[in-house]
RNA sequence: GGUUUGGUAGUUCAGUUGGUUAGAAUACCUGCCUGUCACGCAGGGGGUCGCGGGUUCGAGUCCCGUCCAGACCGCCA
């Protein structure tokens, strides 16, 4: 990386200089990263952003006092140099500056530095804990620093590829209104208006819709988004959306401009080409892989099994709702202990099967099982056959009720996969999941819950089979998957009063409710809205799977923690009585 | 809200059946070292075993409570 700095303190930047510099003279600036001293000679890594060079210091060519000077420096103090560039006695190929090392006439320390908490290499002995607290000091390390290089190429790639596809960014406010469905809202007190809240946006949606009735027909933003709830590994309270919109057009129109988008990250982020994306429907997704983001970088497809196990004596399966199996690629030379011990993870409540049988695929072609007792060759060959086993392959079974144990099973095949290497993160393996159901019925409110939001239009002539059928009722939304994990949902949303007003009806609103929280989008709606839809892109875990990695926490420059905490700076936090008297607030806090 | 794992040196961890002065590695400090780059060698300093209570002759170890952190479930339109 060529740099042509101007800076008072620096001539060229730690990771530039090569044996085509020797004999120039420089002055560098950066960070102590280690002082080897052998006595008659020093050598110092210096550290920047751009990588390290090594400055050497030694008994002939370097004064007494500043070959002194280095022998005293700690690390992490802030160093500027001056010197000429030598080539070295001995090479270093392992660094891209390893040909040529800075023999020392003039050193300056900047600031001095305690020691830090945890080494500042690449090969950090610091826990994830301590890293956080001291975030300015992990930033100094590559994985850290080249996360967040690699994020800002991202993002400028989106920024580019969509301006030249002729979207136009435009921000949209922090400062809304809080709204029922769905998260929970972060909720900020306005002082001007006492015993009044904004609510921080879930997401642009409502504005994104505005912008298109106002006009503005290709929209995105790249935008944080806030939701109050428990969080994740690879959930945060504060995210960034790539928020897109478009008006007049239909499904297909989106899905090929975002597919061009992806495709095109994929390409230039990752040089990966991809041909066009498959598309899986919701409930094909749910049958073969028990999951709307089914990771399809390997097989182990489910196989319904309840018409080759249901006709013997076995009861667990003839009571079951739904018997389906996966053949994990050369599971039969698991051992019965390590079989056993899979059997108990499914067990956990977390996951919550019951039991799981097994059959053996033997490389003679025989068949070995669990359930032996009940069920023949011939049987178990029909499971071999609609489970893809092949021989040396092991079948595991799960049965019950058909929900609960396509998720178990699910869980099985993605934790399988990871132990057997599947998931190779050098791999994209995009799809679209599409037609998902509009609505979903939640046991605790006891009605029915937008799946995706309650703006996303039903499919073409299902409107009517909301008031007979409405769990069966498709939508036009989407969602696209890479890996295993949803990156991106949209759908194509209602834009004219009369059907978003039944929709809240359907959702439970009452007319006042409705009127209250969404009146101004049905306003809206009735000077003239174009037909539009969008998607949005989850960027944190994009950035992350695109550069193979699992944790979204590290490719954030100061995420928060398990409990939504920021242990650097310590929030939240409490606020004065003052503070608290100003925006017409008193506590309430439960003993 | 729930399940579960952990908290011991600056750091990452080990610590057996409850039993002498709590260890290792690394980092740090001192000295030595004629080409290091995970430098090497010798020596040294460094502990509220998260916190509180209990059992016991005796607790890092067992029990109860609590705090903190991680993973997962619920939740995340």
């Amino acid at each position: 990386m060529q740099h042509n700095f101007h800076d008072m303190y620096r001539s060229h930047n730690c990771g530039e200089l090569r044996s085509s510099h020797i004999n120039n003279t420089v002055t560098l600036a950066g960070w102590v990263q280690k002082v080897r001293d052998k006595g008659f000679v020093v050598w110092i890594d210096l550290r920047d952003r751009y990588g390290i060079t090594q400055l050497i210091f030694d008994e002939e060519r370097t004064s007494k006092s500043i070959l002194e000077q280095a022998q005293k420096l700690g690390r992490e103090f802030v160093i500027q140099v001056e010197g000429t560039v030598i080539e070295r006695a001995s090479k270093n190929p392992n660094i891209e500056t390893g040909d040529i090392e800075i023999l020392v006439s003039k050193l300056t320390v900047l600031n001095e530095a305690i020691l830090p908490p945890f080494t500042i290499e690449n090969q950090t002995d610091g826990g994830a804990e301590l890293r956080m607290k001291y975030r300015y000091l992990d930033i100094r390390r590559d994985p850290v620093k080249n996360n967040l290089i690699f994020r800002h190429k991202v993002a400028q790639e989106v920024r580019n590829y969509l301006s030249k596809q002729g979207f136009i960014e435009v921000e949209t406010p922090y400062l809304i209104k809080s709204t029922p469905e769905g998260a929970r809202d972060f909720v900020v007190p306005s002082r001007m208006n006492p015993g009044q809240f904004y609510a921080l946006p879930q997401s642009p949606q409502t504005f994104k819709q505005l912008l298109m009735v106002g006009g503005m027909d290709k929209y995105f933003q790249i935008v944080k988004c806030f939701r109050d709830e428990d969080l994740r590994a690879d959930r945060q309270p504060e995210f960034t959306q790539i928020d897109c919109e478009m008006a007049f057009v239909e499904q297909e129109d989106v899905l090929n401009a975002f597919e061009g988008l992806t495709r095109h990250l994929l390409k230039v982020i990752n040089d990966v080409t991809v041909d066009k994306f498959p598309r899986m429907t919701f409930d094909e997704a749910i049958k073969r892989y028990g999951n709307d983001k089914p990771d399809i970088r390997f097989g182990m497809e489910f196989g319904e099994l309840n018409a080759v196990s249901q006709h013997k004596d076995f009861n667990v399966f003839n009571s079951a709702e739904l018997v389906v199996g996966i053949a994990v690629p050369g599971g039969n030379s698991f051992t019965r202990k390590e079989i056993d011990k899979l059997t108990d993870w499914i067990k956990r409540p977390q996951i919550g099967a019951l039991g799981m049988v097994y059959c053996r695929c033997n490389e003679d072609g025989t068949f070995k099982s669990s359930v032996d007792k009940f069920y023949d060759q011939e049987d178990l060959s029909k499971w071999a056959e609609l489970t893809g086993a092949n021989k040396g392959d092991l079948i595991c079974v799960l049965s019950g009720d058909t929900n609960k144990v396509r998720s178990q099973l699910s869980a099985l095949r993605m934790e399988l996969a990871d132990r057997l290497g599947l998931r190779d993160p050098k791999v994209f393996a995009p799809l679209w999941v599409i037609d998902f159901p509009l609505l979903e019925w939640d046991e605790e409110t006891e009605r029915y819950h937008a799946m995706h939001h309650p703006f996303t239009s039903p499919k073409p002539g299902q409107l009517e089979m909301l008031d007979t059928d409405p769990g069966s009722v498709k939508a036009n939304a989407y969602d696209l998957v890479l890996n295993g994990n949803e990156i991106g949902g949209g759908s194509i949303r209602i834009h004219d009063k009369e059907t978003q007003s039944l929709m809240f009806d359907h959702l439970g609103f009452t007319k006042e409710e409705a009127k209250a929280q969404f009146g101004f989008l049905m306003n809206a709606f009735e000077y003239g809205a174009p037909p539009h839809g969008g998607i949005a892109f989850g960027l944190d875990r994009l950035v992350a799977i695109l550069g193979g990695q699992e944790t979204i926490r590290d490719f954030i420059a100061f995420p928060k923690n398990n409990s939504g905490r920021d242990v650097m700076i310590d929030a939240p936090s409490p606020v004065d009585n003052e503070q608290l008297s100003e925006l017409s607030l008193k506590l309430n806090l439960k003993a």
